[in-house]
DNA sequence: GGAAGTATGTTGCAGCTGCAACGGTATGGC
DNA sequence: GCCATACCGTTGCAGCTGCAACATACTTCC
């Protein structure tokens, strides 16, 4: 099971063993399981608090009108959703989360980590520090997304996407974790117009692919696409 | 003078008036004073820390090659940046900031704010709580940049920047921060067909344009060119 | 006042993308 | 085994966009 135990997200990251308990009682967290494919939130839903995935695969898209989406992040245990929109003091999530296998998520409030008494303050520091954490690294991660999503051709995102995420070494396979249709919706483009993008770059010897995984032969042809 | 006083800004909100010195020393801040076009930061700088603009305007944007340049967003006084960057534990910036006007900026270092001792950790406490809400509400402004690079179309990116800046009232008159290139940037798009886009929804009745400033005619019929 | 530089609107054109439709394959339920 | 469903690649076509070039203001700086 990929079950992943509280201590080892970056929520709890410094929180000693013994301690968990007592943070899990201060957040006054409950514990939700999702079936895959079920939708567990709706954009425009009240929310439900801060999100924390504990097993299973969970995804984060905007979805915009006709069924259209455009992928935001794929969660797997030990990440969170929603703690944006809680500190941000929005009452209702701009993003729709689904379960993409079936999960358990964790949810708890944010307000117990302000509140004023002198209980646990050392706790709650540790995990103020790593929310602050949390937050900073999921910014970093929407400005490349913004990286990506700002290119003007399909093989540009393409490029803005695969790069990074290649290993050092040119020619070596790595895996992605989407699927066509969800590469699609992550570059917010075409699955059509994406896959003859691809074949046109197989064609050119730029790339290899075998399902979800890539060998860029050539990252510097690649490279060439980004505007 | 524009010049903003630190108790107005986000970072200092809660803090008293006559700690605000303390905070200043502690934080060991330095003001750097820019003149209006120059770069303040370019990519891949090593950090000088967090920059809290304190007067003028200040534009974050991404560049690509060849000059081409993705907006990201316009800092004005009381704005932060570089924060997601320094708690990310990055050592180099990923967007270049770049100086509309002269200005003022104040770089701190965010080191003072984890210090392990016990001094004024009441006003850290604050400082780290402000923290947390500024980034939360950059997530939320960098999830609603998202919204518009995924739309497919310069109409819809145009639909999806303008209509929730539209005043409720539809037919009333509002300005942006952008000229039309800053436009053409902050949508990642070429100028010259925002220019075409525009004066196709002028003629089309949807719109009317003097400068910077808007005025939706048609909010519906511009709605239904978001994806 | 003049010159250089910058911002803006227009237009022609090549090219890329979105869309719809089709066929093939894999997966799952009965 | 059979049907339904989903995923993926291919293709034709209309349409939108990027790009380059040009003309017109407007600003700035001598």
């Amino acid at each position: 099971m990929d079950e992943i135990r509280l201590e080892e997200s970056a929520l709890f990251r410094g929180i000693p063993e013994d301690r968990l308990e007592i943070c899990c009682n201060m957040l006054k967290g409950r514990i939700r399981i999702c079936r895959g494919q079920e939708t567990v939130q709706r954009p425009g839903d009240p929310l439900q608090g801060i999100g924390l995935v504990l097993s299973g695969e969970v995804e984060a898209a905007r979805e915009h009108l006709q069924g259209r989406r455009t992928m935001v992040a794929v969660l797997r245990p030990g990440d969170l959703f929603g703690e944006a929109v809680a500190l941000g003091m929005l009452e209702s999530a701009p993003v729709a989360i689904t379960a993409r296998t079936s999960c358990r998520i964790w949810f708890f409030s944010p307000a117990a980590l302000f509140d004023p008494s002198r209980e646990h303050l050392e706790l709650r520091t540790i995990l103020q520090r790593n929310l602050l954490t949390i937050l900073a690294s999921k910014t970093l991660m929407l400005g490349e997304r913004l990286e990506i999503l700002g290119q003007k051709t399909i093989k540009g995102k393409l490029a803005a996407y695969l790069l990074p995420r290649a290993p050092g070494q040119p020619g070596t396979w790595f895996g992605i974790p989407h699927s066509r249709t969800g590469l699609a919706e992550l570059l917010s483009t075409d699955r059509s117009a994406l896959s003859r993008a691809l074949s046109e770059l197989k064609r050119d010897g730029i790339l290899v692919v075998d399902g979800n995984r890539f060998c860029l032969t050539d990252p510097d042809k690649l490279a060439a696409w980004l505007a």
